[in-house]
DNA sequence: ATTACTATAGCGCGAGTAG
DNA sequence: TCTACTCGCGCTATAGTAA
């Protein structure tokens, strides 16, 4: 039966915890259907054991069973998975060289005592360089449209270094984060930065291939 | 349109977040539905602005748009709402005497020593007994049934102090616990406890009526 | 492979009404 | 009042099929 709809109403009347007042009148002007149909989704989800009845007193006293709480449940551990799954997103990438542009970014005050009061850990002066699968590229996008956290530009000799934002991640249960410039340029590689030298810590290689938990 | 079913689909598959490949088949098989009532399901969602989709590529892709997002959203809050209300109980009741009952009880090592450790304070030498409104009786069976937190019974001096159990609660913000013995017999009066001298705390004299939200 | 049209089958809704 | 039956209409799902 399809009538989940008819059930979550009647939780959301209390009727979870007791028995509520509720005639097939009521019921049908809230879905706003027929009496009659309300009358027979009534009898219909007795007869499935999802809710329970009881006459004599002044109103039909109804109530949802076990099995109608476990159908919620299921109902609601399934959204909750679903936007759970919307704040995190898994990616996976191969370990490149990175050539110590990150090591030299990392030692610039402007980016170095920001990304330490932003993300409230002082980060090892390099960075892990990932090179997204492309199967994966659908996931960067997701990267580019959420707003993580804020890095300012800055300007320092008279030289420009661009903003960009971060987000927390975890790669193998290490925690690190994601550095994405606000580029306009397309790139498929993400530098990793965490408060430990990765590469020893992880015990990567060039090459190896890591899947890191992004925190959106 | 009643194929909220059908986004939530969508939204497991991924639709929230990116295009997801997905033929009208194989939601067809998915939702245990011919492939002609899925194609109109689609078609009926793209019309209503709730999914997108776009061809060219092998497999039709769809998304899930904001106002879909914005319909799950809905759903999502409607659910967690009834959950969140479902440990949670806020019960009425009138200030009475207590004749020193409970001061006598919380004296006694067996009861004042577990309560500490239990509830993580130490409890003022003293109950505030409520006589539950009888409009609100049918609350006390939630608490019957509901586990709490066991007190176990204990013998002093030859004499038996039978067990109950007690819920985490506040009145007006205050914290404080409400204790239920476990007796056979039927009661309308509860014993609530604090680190604080209540009738004090809360300028309460006999005959007023305050609310507890007990945390089940 | 797909999507999605048309025509039909069948189920669900609601009107009328009994108890 | 209430529930819930029958019955007829209509919507919706499905089969067949075209593109």
């Amino acid at each position: 039966m399809e009538n989940l709809g008819v059930v979550k109403q009647l939780a959301m009347m209390g009727g979870l915890r007791n028995f509520v007042p509720l005639s097939s009148g009521e019921l049908a002007k809230m879905l706003n259907i027929s009496q009659q149909s309300a009358s027979k989704k009534i009898l219909g989800l007795i007869d499935d054991g999802i809710i329970e009845r009881q006459f004599g007193a002044k109103k039909p006293l109804i109530k949802i069973t076990k099995k109608g709480l476990g159908l919620l449940q299921k109902e609601y551990a399934d959204y909750r998975r679903m936007f759970e799954a919307l704040k995190k997103l898994s990616v996976k990438g191969v370990v490149i060289s990175g050539m110590d542009e990150g090591r030299y970014y990392l030692t610039l005050k402007g980016y170095k005592e920001q990304l330490k009061r932003k993300l409230r850990f002082s980060p090892y002066e390099g960075t892990l360089n990932l090179k997204i699968l492309p199967s994966e590229f659908s996931k960067l996008n997701v990267l580019k449209e959420s707003p993580g956290i804020n890095i300012d530009g800055f300007q320092d000799g008279g030289r420009t270094f661009g903003p960009g934002k971060c987000f927390f991640a975890k790669i193998k249960n290490v925690d690190c984060a994601v550095i994405i410039p606000n580029r306009s340029h397309y790139s498929d590689v993400v530098e990793v930065i965490s408060k430990d030298y990765l590469r020893e810590k992880l015990s990567l290689r060039n090459g190896d291939e890591v899947e890191v938990e992004i925190r959106l």
